[in-house]
DNA sequence: GCTGAGCGC
């Protein structure tokens, strides 16, 4: 289950989601989007979670809940778009 | 050093 979780506080890592999250199930990947050129931040995230009723629960948990002093927002995240970098997906 | 809707290479 991919979940996407926007309106992040600008210094919150990998870890802080993926601690976040783990607290309601298994967290397969987390992950901060940040700038490809700049590097930094752009304030939103994905995490991919293990089972998906736990990603759920996850999601009603922690969204528009508080996190690292900010309120973030979570739901399911879209399919990546398919690319030139990405995996096919089948 | 900064900002604040939205979807990852």
């Amino acid at each position: 289950m991919n979940i996407f979780v926007a309106r992040l506080n600008f210094k919150t890592r990998r870890e802080d989601l993926e601690a976040a999250f783990a607290q309601f199930g298994q967290v397969t990947s987390a992950k901060i989007v940040k700038d490809r050129d700049t590097g930094r931040s752009k304030g939103f995230g994905f995490v991919e979670m293990a089972n998906d009723e736990e990603a759920n629960k996850a999601i009603a948990a922690l969204n528009e809940t508080e996190l690292d002093g900010r309120t973030i927002v979570v739901k399911p995240a879209n399919p990546k778009a398919p690319g030139e970098g990405g995996a096919t997906q089948s």
